[in-house]
RNA sequence: GCCGGGAUGGUGGAAUUGGUAGACACACGGGACUUAAAAUCCCGAGGACUUAACUGUCCGUGCGGGUUCGACUCCCGCUCCCGGUACCA
């Protein structure tokens, strides 16, 4: 009789044993001829609390690479801490304590949290970004990109969150409010640094292609944030000045049918029309008020409002009103649009509203209704267009744009939704900014040896302004070009800067001559597998795609090296939600994994989150469910019992047979499941299959204690990407000598999956009759004389003709009849 | 509006990608063990009707059509749900 299942004792003491044995570790030897095998999962920022998120998250991955191990990979899995950011300031106000006392204490205690749930990290390849050694080559990519015009300081509409004291990216404003701390951001005008990613666009698009192991959900989402569209550039003449008024269209097809333009509250024109005119003026103020999160309600009225000048159409001449309009925006394109009221829906509105004129130019069959009533925005045909007359719209964009173009009036024009990427946040707990600000040189970068520019991590932060901005022997400076004294860059850099190349230094985390060894690159870049939440799909994971294409163009590895896409599958997982929504500490439905762990072992949680539910798809905890792994875990723990027994009774072969196909069989399914998708859930459930064959299955003869040993050694070993202190201590006792969760992945015996015996289950029209029981290898004719010998089949041949039969091997026969 | 994903028992979910729908588990019901309970073990179960009988029939993967010997799977047309995104010109 064996001993009851104690995880507590048993984890304990295989964390110990694989820690002395360096079982996780990657190995860089040159000499190793192992193929490598790079799985990494989203790095956590240290907020001090593991969650069932974050156990989900990392025991995903951590599936993924023990059994990359068993199959004979040298595998990479490294982890670390993205761990500079708002929390840790706010946290230093409540507290009272410096950001960086918080972090490093929250730091600690993850550390023992991972590792209390045996995750296989490489400890070694271990980083915390908020490290000098870490952010300095981020500081140093920074002059780099500085250097090479890539990085620069301009004064722009951004996004002002008040809360956290900050600006804000783009992508870092969901529905008008702020990614962190959801309320309203504001717009502000303010000198900001940015990175221009627009540059990249192009590639970042078309590399999408190479992502063919990626989701489609996040392709198609980073495809629509990036935002391609093709159109026209279109000048228009400005009555009475020399100036042109620029519009981007993607309906040059429609040019004939303008009939007035719009341009922002932004605009130039619309700020020089509103000099002598108190009333625009105030308009204008007005619209700059409105913030992000009112304009995002699509009720919004349309507002405008005449500026009193007058466009000139590059075709005809013809003089059209110019208005503001509330609708057009500063930032998209050229702040300024040609208005089809005719054939689009909100010119229409517009048109409407203010009693412009509507001009049809665009018809075709199914065109019914008068543009008097609504827009006609469908392709058709051009009228009322003089010479373009009778043209398709397709045709018509191509010859109205090289019409303009020969005039010097319009050129074809590719215009993205994405914008360049904003960087600099007015935050503490970040890394500086590697610039300084020189009375008489202007901005310059600090030179190469006098990196890093460390953080002071003593600092307490208020609330207010960065205590960065008050201190002087940070602040105070000599210019590095004039040596003049003159002061530093307060700013930090947005956190998702460390994110974007994290899993880059990861290869080399070391490495102290330079930003990434190109020869790490080489041996581990991209990462193979990649896991983490959906939530970053347009976040990091498009600037960790720019910035790896960054690396790439400042020379620190080259395409071969490195690849030219840092991530090559990735697994986007669901979330965990408890009765139905997001476990969150503001909704209060958390289930501590530090509870479950204590209570049934760090196995019992990992295999229950791996088994409740797919990988991509949300998980629903149950307490239940969890009692109900487990329970299967102490069911395999029984069978220890039967090992090496021999129970009275008469031996079988057939019985035996039947295990071992039931063993090569389920080695097949489970192989199949990690090799195609990670259905995990599925994985787990052929295991349990083959834990119940063997829980029925007794030993009568030696035959038999060899298959049941057999059978017992394949399920601990492939339990062990899933519960690996329980398969190796399993393993032992069996007498395995290895360790079971480095042990060789099992092999399947094709042979013992032959039977000579098959089971064909009989339809006759489709519809299932019976079955039979024949040879394996059994031929059509035979299949059907046999079925005609059974009764329950044979009635249903009785009067009817059979036409057709079909047999599809090891499945079915399908009798195909036709009344007589 | 647009893009993407989805709809299978009481529940989470399977189905070798066109071949026995409901694996595995949870919850449930019945039984065994126990003084009792917990734990554990065994048995049952898609629905309807039917039978002395787990006997047999029919229906059944959101809805309506189609292709096929055969459809959860492929095609056409809908409905609903979830996620993302939006005055993008």
């Amino acid at each position: 009789m064996s001993d009851h299942y104690e995880a507590q004792a048993i984890e304990n003491k295989w964390q110990k044993k694989w820690n002395e044995a360096g079982v996780d570790l990657a190995s860089d030897d040159p000499s190793d001829a192992r193929e490598s095998y790079y799985c990494l999962e989203m790095f956590p920022y240290p907020s001090g609390d593991l969650h069932m998120g974050h156990v989900r998250n990392y025991c995903l991955g951590d599936a993924v690479a023990r059994y990359k191990r068993m199959q004979g990979f040298n595998v990479l899995h490294p982890i670390g801490w993205d761990a500079f950011g708002l929390p840790a300031e706010n946290a230093a106000i409540k507290h009272k304590r410096p950001p960086a006392e918080w972090t490093y204490a929250n730091i600690d205690q993850m550390r023992v949290q991972f590792k209390r749930l045996g995750l296989s990290y490489d400890w070694d390849h271990e980083i915390a970004t908020c490290k000098p050694e870490y952010y300095r080559w981020e500081q140093w990519m920074f002059t780099k990109l500085v250097e090479k015009g890539l990085a620069y300081r301009k004064e722009a509409d951004v996004n002002w969150c008040e809360p956290c004291h900050t600006v804000l990216a783009n992508e870092q404003v969901v529905e008008g409010a702020c990614w962190r701390c959801d309320m309203p951001v504001e717009r502000k005008n303010l000198a900001q640094w940015f990175i221009k990613i627009t540059d990249y666009a192009e590639a970042l698009l078309n590399d999408l292609d190479k992502l063919s192991d990626w989701p489609e959900k996040v392709i198609g989402m980073q495809r629509n944030w990036i935002g391609r569209s093709t159109g026209a550039e279109v000048s228009f003449g400005v009555e009475g000045s020399d100036e042109t008024l620029d519009v981007f269209t993607t309906r040059s097809d429609t040019l004939m049918g303008v009939t007035y333009m719009a341009v922002a509250a932004g605009h130039p024109l619309a700020k020089k029309a509103a000099e002598n005119h108190p009333g625009l003026a105030l308009f204008l103020e007005e619209c700059s008020h409105i913030s992000t999160k009112e304009a995002d309600v699509a009720l919004m009225e349309k507002k405008g409002m005449a500026t009193g000048f007058h466009a000139v159409h590059p075709i005809t001449g013809e003089t059209i009103p110019i208005w503001v309009a509330n609708f057009v925006l500063m930032s998209y394109g050229t702040g300024a649009v040609m208005s089809v009221p005719a054939h689009d829906e909100r010119d229409f509105e517009f048109a409407h509203k203010y009693g412009l004129d509507i001009k049809q130019v665009i018809t075709n069959e199914t065109c019914d209704v008068s543009v008097d009533v609504e827009a006609f925005v469908e392709m058709g045909v051009l009228v009322n267009s003089s010479q373009f007359d009778g043209l398709a719209s397709d045709e018509a964009k191509a010859v109205i744009t090289s019409y303009l173009d020969r005039e010097g009036k319009g050129r074809e024009q590719v215009q993205y939704r994405l914008r360049d990427w904003l960087v600099s946040r007015q935050r503490y707990w970040g890394a500086p900014i590697p610039i300084i600000h020189c009375d008489d040189c202007g901005m310059v970068t600090v030179p190469e040896d006098q990196l890093p520019v460390i953080l002071p991590e003593h600092l307490q932060p208020t609330g207010g302004a960065s205590p960065l901005t008050e201190h002087e022997a940070f602040v105070n400076v000599d210019c590095p070009t004039c040596g003049k004294a003159a002061k530093r860059e307060t700013d930090t850099f947005d956190t998702f800067m460390e994110s974007s190349w994290y899993m880059n230094r990861y290869t080399s985390p070391r490495c102290d001559d330079a930003m990434v060894d190109a020869k790490a690159m080489q041996k581990w870049s991209p990462v193979d597998q990649y896991v983490g939440g959906v939530e970053h799909a347009v976040l990091h994971l498009l600037y960790a795609r720019f910035y790896h294409k960054l690396m790439r163009d400042v020379g620190l590895f080259t395409s071969e090296e490195g690849g030219d896409e840092p991530f090559k599958n990735l697994l986007t997982q669901g979330m965990v939600l408890k009765d139905g929504i997001k476990m969150s500490k503001s909704k209060g439905n958390t289930v501590n994994p530090n509870t479950i762990i204590e209570k049934y072992g760090a196995d019992t949680a990992r295999l229950f989150t791996l088994f409740a539910a797919p990988p991509e798809k949300d998980l629903e905890w149950s307490d239940a469910g969890v009692e109900g792994a487990n329970r299967f875990l102490k069911r395999v723990w029984k069978l220890l019992d039967k090992a090496g027994k021999q129970f009275p009774g008469e031996a079988s072969a057939a019985t035996t047979k039947k295990l071992r196909f039931d063993i090569h069989t389920t080695i097949s399914r489970i192989t199949h499941a990690f090799e195609h998708g990670f259905s995990f859930n599925v994985a787990i459930a052929g295991l349990m299959e083959l834990s119940n064959s063997l829980s029925t299955f007794d030993a009568h003869d030696e035959e038999g204690v060899v298959a049941f040993d057999e059978g017992m050694q394949a399920l601990a070993k492939m339990l062990g990407p899933f519960v690996p202190h329980f398969s190796c201590e399993v393993a032992e006792k069996l007498g395995m000598t290895d360790i079971a969760v480095v042990a060789a992945w099992p092999t399947v015996d094709e042979a013992a999956r032959v039977q000579d015996e098959i089971t064909l289950a009989v339809q006759v029209q489709g519809k299932r009759r019976g079955e039979i029981l024949v040879p394996k290898d059994v031929d059509q004719d035979t299949a059907l004389a046999i079925a005609q010998a059974n009764i329950s089949i044979s009635k249903w041949l009785d009067d009817v003709q059979i036409v057709k039969v079909i047999l599809v091997p090891g499945r079915l026969l399908n009798i195909v009849v036709r009344p007589a």
